[in-house]
DNA sequence: AGCTCTTCCTGAAAGC
DNA sequence: TGCTTTCAGGAAGAGC
């Protein structure tokens, strides 16, 4: 499932081998997962691929108009989120053709961009150049750029689970099941604990936790867990280090104690129940006189 | 505000 | 063996 470092590794991919070149046509297989398939048919060819970037889980490919493109005058972004089981890489015509391939952006030079995605839970959606900014303040911070002083104050209060918080893309962009459990375990810190119940201390275990699993993880090019692979087509190799995520039942390589696994905000979410503490277990919700509850606001 | 449930989708794996 | 059910999960939306 990509998150954010196994989008990084496809964008690294891909910044190698597209910009520069100019999209020539565009054939569409099933569409459900296209905001608008039309516009993308009709306003992409004629444009040139400037760069590839990664902004959270999403990957935008930034394009200029050249003279054979409609509205040439409109600064547009072609951005792609590969969902669960998303890929975006470029192959040449002769190349065989993956299943569920459902875009392709045929270049210049004859070679195309496909995606592909079995589950179709991933996204696709051209965004006007005036729109850029506001797509991207809908986001959370970066995780790796965050400061100390940022990555507390977008937590300090919330009552919510931090494991909730940190799948929340509003708060921090590009983590997702398995990076926020390797987090949390790195950090020594219960996925039900509520971010308002942390402390400075342990916030900045977290912080620190984050920014070490993830860089490591994009070193190792991903973790490749079902299908997995980068735009070359590799495997990552991040899934051997992994330490909660799928390992229910196993020693925990800190103290020896079996993984568990429990359903935090949603998700399954492994971790160790000893060497992360679990949170007290929240209040029962027990009303003492009907009118203290009813005057409270 | 935040939680749970549902929906989208397919394929792997578990259950019978 | 072969069919059926369950599960996995990113994100959004509904309802509480």
């Amino acid at each position: 499932m990509p998150e954010l470092p196994e989008v990084e590794t496809i964008v690294r991919g891909l910044r190698t081998v597209l910009p520069g070149h100019t999209i020539t046509s565009v054939r569409l297989g099933k569409t459900d997962f296209i905001e608008d398939p039309a516009a993308v048919g009709e306003l992409l060819p004629g444009r040139r691929i400037e760069s590839v970037e990664r902004m959270g889980k999403f990957i935008r490919l930034a394009l200029s108009a050249g003279p054979a493109a409609k509205n040439p005058e409109r600064q547009m972004d072609l951005i792609v989120h590969l969902g669960m089981t998303g890929w975006l890489g470029v192959r040449r015509p002769e190349d065989p053709v993956a299943p569920h391939t459902h875009a392709f952006f045929e270049l210049e030079d004859g070679r195309e961009l496909r995606y592909t995605d079995i589950r179709r839970f991933g996204q696709m959606l051209i965004v006007a150049g005036d729109e850029m900014s506001a797509f991207g303040e809908r986001l959370g911070k970066e995780p790796l750029e965050i400061s100390a002083s940022e990555f507390n104050e977008r937590l300090a209060g919330r009552r919510a689970r931090i494991k909730a918080l940190l799948l929340d893309q509003s708060v921090f962009r590009g983590l997702g099941n398995i990076y926020a459990d390797e987090s949390l375990w790195q950090a020594r810190l219960h996925p039900a604990r509520l971010a308002a119940g942390l402390n400075s201390r342990e916030l900045g275990r977290l912080r620190k936790a984050i920014r070490r699993v993830l860089l490591r993880a994009i070193e190792d090019r991903g973790s490749s867990i079902s299908d997995f692979v980068d735009a070359e087509g590799q495997p990552g190799e991040y899934q051997q280090r992994h330490r909660a995520y799928g390992r229910e039942g196993k020693p925990c390589f800190r103290c020896g104690t079996k993984i568990r696994r429990a359903i935090v905000a949603g998700r399954s979410s492994f971790f160790c129940p000893r060497c992360q503490g679990a949170p007290r277990r929240r209040r029962a919700v027990r009303r003492r006189s009907p009118k203290l509850s009813e005057t409270r606001k």
